[in-house]
DNA sequence: TATGTGTAACACTTCATTTAGTACACCTAA
DNA sequence: TTAGGTGTACTAAATGAAGTGTTACACATA
């Protein structure tokens, strides 16, 4: 379910706190479930619980999950669309980014169209 | 003509590296024109002189500019596509994560329409 | 009680970035 | 020829983010 790239240049905790949010905008964490515990998923992983914990706390201080000292975590009341709001925050840079460059937005919604995944 | 922001998360270098591509799509800077000096712009920014130079090695380094050791740095063959073909390219990554965030193609359209600079 | 949970703290390593300073070879204009 | 400007190279050091290793604590539950 979790996977990881140890060779990205983004961050292993930021790489977890995405993967959580793109599991419940799919739909496949729900609201009120489980989340695997912080050691659980520090050794699926392989990688330092301390690791695992600062995205987990990071996904409560942005109330995407919410977590109970010796229960574990659990998704938070879900909002599919607060969810989307927030990948779509982060997007916003890219096109700041993008526009900031000299392109033109149809320039830029022309290579969305050309993605494959 | 150049400005930095100390505090973005982004290294200097790489400011340095974008607004010069910036430029030259804008059609501010125009082939075979001369850059600011390592020394003069690195003074007018307030930096050090090697965070300059990586930033011009690298423009150097992908054809953008062109360097002669004891005369400067110039403007490259102005190929404004394959300028625009650069910049699209880093779009290009943040368009597959939020798609691989479950958002759809029309979401991200739409978005684009919204933002303003 | 034993086990699993989140949380906290600390020291340490690793790495990228940036700075500081020095030096060299080259070009050009006075 | 010379002085000053140019890119380039190199070493050393400081800084901060990220990650690890380890230990410890409080809480919940079977």
């Amino acid at each position: 379910m979790f996977n990881i790239n140890l060779q990205s240049r983004m961050p292993i905790y930021e790489q977890v706190y995405k993967k959580v949010i793109e599991l419940i905008i799919k739909g496949i964490l729900v609201e009120n479930e489980q989340l695997p515990s912080v050691r659980n998923l520090s050794k699926e992983l392989n990688i330092n619980p301390n690791t695992v914990a600062k995205a987990y706390q990071e996904l409560e201080r942005n109330k995407i999950i919410y977590s109970l000292s010796g229960r574990g975590s659990f998704v938070a009341k879900t909002n599919r669309n607060q969810m989307k709001e927030h990948i779509l925050e982060e997007f916003d840079v890219c096109i700041k980014e993008a526009l900031q460059s000299g392109l033109t937005k149809e320039e830029l919604k022309n290579r969305i169209d050309g993605v494959k995944l």
